[in-house]
RNA sequence: GGACGGUUACCCAAGUGGACAACGGGGGCUGACUGUAAAUCAGCUGGCAGGCGCCUUCGGAGGUUCGAAUCCUUCACCGUCCA
């Protein structure tokens, strides 16, 4: 189980002869096993971080068992107990819905759509009455969930913690047997919500527990939080093969074996050279990033797209070429530089306009830009910082 | 229901009538150095304009004042304690 991280040797050590068991079990009778994992439809993109629980449930799915791809229509209405942001807007339905069709399809790059069943929550949990929330309720008491890292840390610190936020453990529990799940996968973060709250609910509603997975979770290109598309230090998967590999590369050094681990294809030989050599410093952290830029951009667009990402990388990089493909703008007639760097969104307003370009960020054809005025002409590249490039046509 | 404290820019946070577009830190951006890493150094970080100017912003709405983030009224929300 590469990447798993239960935090406890104890709960790592009771899934791993369970799910033996289980795994046992459904070849003796032929009956593949319902592995779940959920996702709240909170954004339109995935990125690389939804992708290592997608890659555990298509190993499963290779080995032919029955995936189950939840999408948390009515957990995301609710909001995630581990979102701290008060201000997120209430998501309509209607939004989660076009969210939720968004991330099934992007989740198809990975999953195998014939072996996938795609599933909305909102369609059992909101049928659920007071009475049955209750009855459900009752099999916890509030020191398990204050006993819960999350919440114990938040409680010591005086900080709210709302009674709903309760009920978003119970409700994944509900899913789980709803569904009927003999595995469930998550981050790290649920593992009170797959271990305690589901497997408790299950039992007591008459089922067997389901077994959980728990992966570790991909920190954001800054390399220490988690990576989250609202905190913008995400990698999405709607991306060029181009982009992906550059943003891997802007990863600091320390979150390379994380990525190794959790988002390659890599075997655990090569996992395990790769950290070998990197801990004795054979490997070069430049060229190790290397590898690893290219293993993750080949998940997604392949080895001959990865491969290319990374002549365009080097290239443009560290040989500081201008890229072949960049996007492209007409130039009209009585065009300046401040208002095409605006409109083609180079720059957020034109004072930020002059500014890069006082600061001698802003380049035509390689040559950094002093006057405010200079003229635009067809056929010039325009450059603006390390990244951002504009053919001018 | 009561008492007290709080709400400042992306985040934390200073500011308690004029020199405040608002100290400081974080984050972000640009440049130098590099490996699109880290660390370090320098600059920038509301908008428009660009030689001292204008506009919008300190929870919302009103008010006092020549002048308010700062004072008053009121509303909303948050926190701590009491019931």
């Amino acid at each position: 189980m590469q990447g798993a991280d239960f935090g406890d040797a104890s709960i790592a050590e009771t899934m791993a002869v369970e799910l033996r068991e289980r795994l046992v079990e459904s070849e003796k009778t032929g009956r593949p096993l319902r592995v779940y994992c959920g996702y709240d439809p909170t954004s339109t993109d995935l990125h690389l971080g939804h992708t290592v629980t997608m890659r555990k449930l298509r190993q499963f799915q290779e080995l032919g068992h029955h995936v189950l791809f939840v999408i948390g229509s009515f957990t995301a209405m609710i909001g995630d107990p581990s979102d701290k942001d008060k201000l997120r807007k209430q998501l309509t339905h209607e939004q989660v819905m076009e969210n939720g069709r968004t991330y099934a399809e992007q989740a198809f790059r990975i999953l195998d759509p014939e072996k996938t069943e795609v599933v909305y929550n909102h369609e059992w949990l909101e049928k659920i009455t007071f009475t049955e929330l209750i009855d459900l309720a009752s099999n916890f008491t509030v020191q398990q969930f204050l006993a819960r890292d999350n919440f114990h840390k938040r409680f010591e610190k005086s900080e709210p913690i709302y009674l709903h936020e309760f009920f978003y453990a119970l409700m994944q529990g509900y899913d789980a047997y709803h569904l009927d799940a003999d595995v469930q996968i998550g981050g790290s973060d649920q593992l009170f919500n797959i271990i305690t709250a589901a497997r408790k609910l299950m039992t007591f509603l008459g089922k067997r527990p389901n077994i959980g997975i728990v992966l570790g979770i991909l920190p954001g290109t800054d390399g220490e939080i988690r990576m989250s598309k609202s905190l913008g230090n995400h990698i999405p998967l709607n991306t060029s093969a181009e982009d992906m590999y550059g943003k891997v590369m802007s990863i600091p050094d320390k979150a390379m074996p994380v990525y190794a681990r959790l988002a390659t294809e890599w075997t655990p030989e090569k996992l395990h050279a790769f950290e070998t050599g990197l801990s004795s410093n054979s490997l070069h952290p430049r060229d190790a990033k290397m590898k690893l830029a290219f293993g993750i951009t080949t998940v997604f667009y392949g080895e001959e797209a990865a491969r290319n990402a990374q002549e365009q990388f080097v290239s443009t990089f560290q040989k500081g070429n201008i890229p072949d493909e960049m996007p492209e703008y007409q130039v009209m007639e009585g065009d300046n530089l401040i208002d095409v760097m605006v409109s083609q969104k180079m720059a957020s307003s034109r004072g930020e306009a002059r500014r890069l370009i006082d600061q001698q960020g802003v380049k035509l054809d390689g040559e950094a830009v002093n006057d405010m005025d200079t003229e635009l002409k067809a056929g010039q590249v325009l450059q603006v910082g390390k990244r951002r490039f504009l053919r001018l046509r």
